[in-house]
DNA sequence: ACTATTTATGATAAATATGTGAAACAACAC
DNA sequence: GTGTTGTTTCACATATTTATCATAAATAGT
């Protein structure tokens, strides 16, 4: 599995290795940067940065700045440092695109828990991001699904449960599972609006449909091979 | 095989056993518990308890207290469940060393998720079994059957029947008892039906059906060699 | 060897599960 | 509101499994 990787911008080296001793800890790849030019030039050529931090003052350009030159790429989330709690730079904040803002001096327990949360929030944290199976590919983050060259179209149920075959492949799943997997816990209609689903969906995946194999007596199963 | 136990604690009965059903149904052995001093009860009577899912609101003792005693001596995974996605309670979690913070409504694939990732982080989770006997291997996770190389396509009842023989080899096993393992406990019909299956069994087996023996005057039994 | 009992087998009937299209229903944007 | 899309339910055709039955074969006791 892929470690996270968090780009830490601050002109102060001090609080740079502060905050990347913390998130080392955490088992994050923390990337550094100490002016709003190199960040921004780091950010662009690494497309797998999951979480910035930027500290607002900075010589040349300030972290607003930054914030917002990011933003008109990336919905990266972003975790603001000020100095003091000014309820105007917060304010700010929120207006450029900022997820998270923490002022200083902060506990590094806080800024790790925030730094954790963003990154739940965005599905970043310990999630395979792209599954890919026998000519299918799903990227979850996107919530596409292409097949060989083509993208489908698929319904969100449709894809909750594609997403829910791919991730047990070779498990049999019994009905019941997979509602109580794919659908919430609080439903209780007919099993059998998943035959319908697998129906839509075997036939959306064309030639690949075969692969969602009915299991006679018992549910379906995601298998690929022969 | 031992499975993973799990505590779960919440005032409300509904939410346990809607927690617990999900979490047996993928194997795992739950325990119950109704407060926090029940649960720190249980928790330090059993060794062997992997994984604690709290409740925050519960009268007398509340989630935070009840992880923060557990903490005093156990690295055990905690989740705690929240009613709302409280950003403060959330940042509290993390200080008295939640691992995971859940909000309900939770979808129990999030949950089941999040328990197998905690528990994988832990290295507890066991490994889908296989039996294998004689040249014939079960997959029970996958439902899939091969004798030699060759997969055999089983019937629901067939694949049910030689996983309760292979379970039981070298014990007699009456037809009644049979009946009362395979079937349903409330099948009153000719238990001769048994016969058919096995015959059926026996020839999808090929070579190795003769593995399946005829105990004359009482029933069967599944047995290697000579 | 004969008989009573049990088991094996093949054919058939009954039961059950699945596939499918259409309709009802719900959610949501316009 | 209307229209659109996604979801669930329903009904029926189809497919598959399971149970039952009649009969043949096998076994144990005499």
């Amino acid at each position: 599995m892929d470690k996270v990787k968090i780009l830490v911008v601050d002109d102060e080296s001090r609080m740079r290795k502060l905050v990347k001793d913390f998130l080392v800890k955490k088992d994050f790849i923390v990337i550094e940067a100490e002016d709003g030019m190199e960040a921004l030039d780091i950010f662009f050529d690494n497309k797998d940065i999951s979480l910035v931090i930027l500290d607002v003052m900075m010589p040349k350009m300030d972290g607003w700045q930054v914030c917002r030159e990011i933003r008109n790429f990336s919905k990266v989330p972003i975790i603001m440092l000020t100095a003091k709690a000014d309820e105007r730079s917060e304010l700010q904040g929120f207006e450029v695109g900022v997820d998270e803002y923490i002022s200083k001096p902060f506990s590094p327990k806080i800024l790790v828990a925030r730094v954790e949360a963003l990154l739940r929030r965005s599905n970043m944290l310990a999630k395979d991001q792209v599954l890919s199976v026998g000519g299918i590919e799903i990227n979850k983050a996107a919530h596409i699904v292409t097949v060989g060259d083509k993208t489908i179209e698929l319904s969100y149920k449709e894809f909750e449960l594609i997403v829910y075959f791919v991730e047990n492949q070779g498990i049999a799943l019994s009905r019941e599972k997979i509602l109580n997997n794919v659908w919430n816990y609080d439903y209780f209609g007919d099993a059998r609006t998943i035959d319908t689903h697998v129906k839509k969906l075997r036939s959306k995946l064309g030639e690949k449909g075969k692969y969602i194999k009915t299991i006679w007596g018992m549910g379906y199963k995601f298998e690929v091979e022969e």
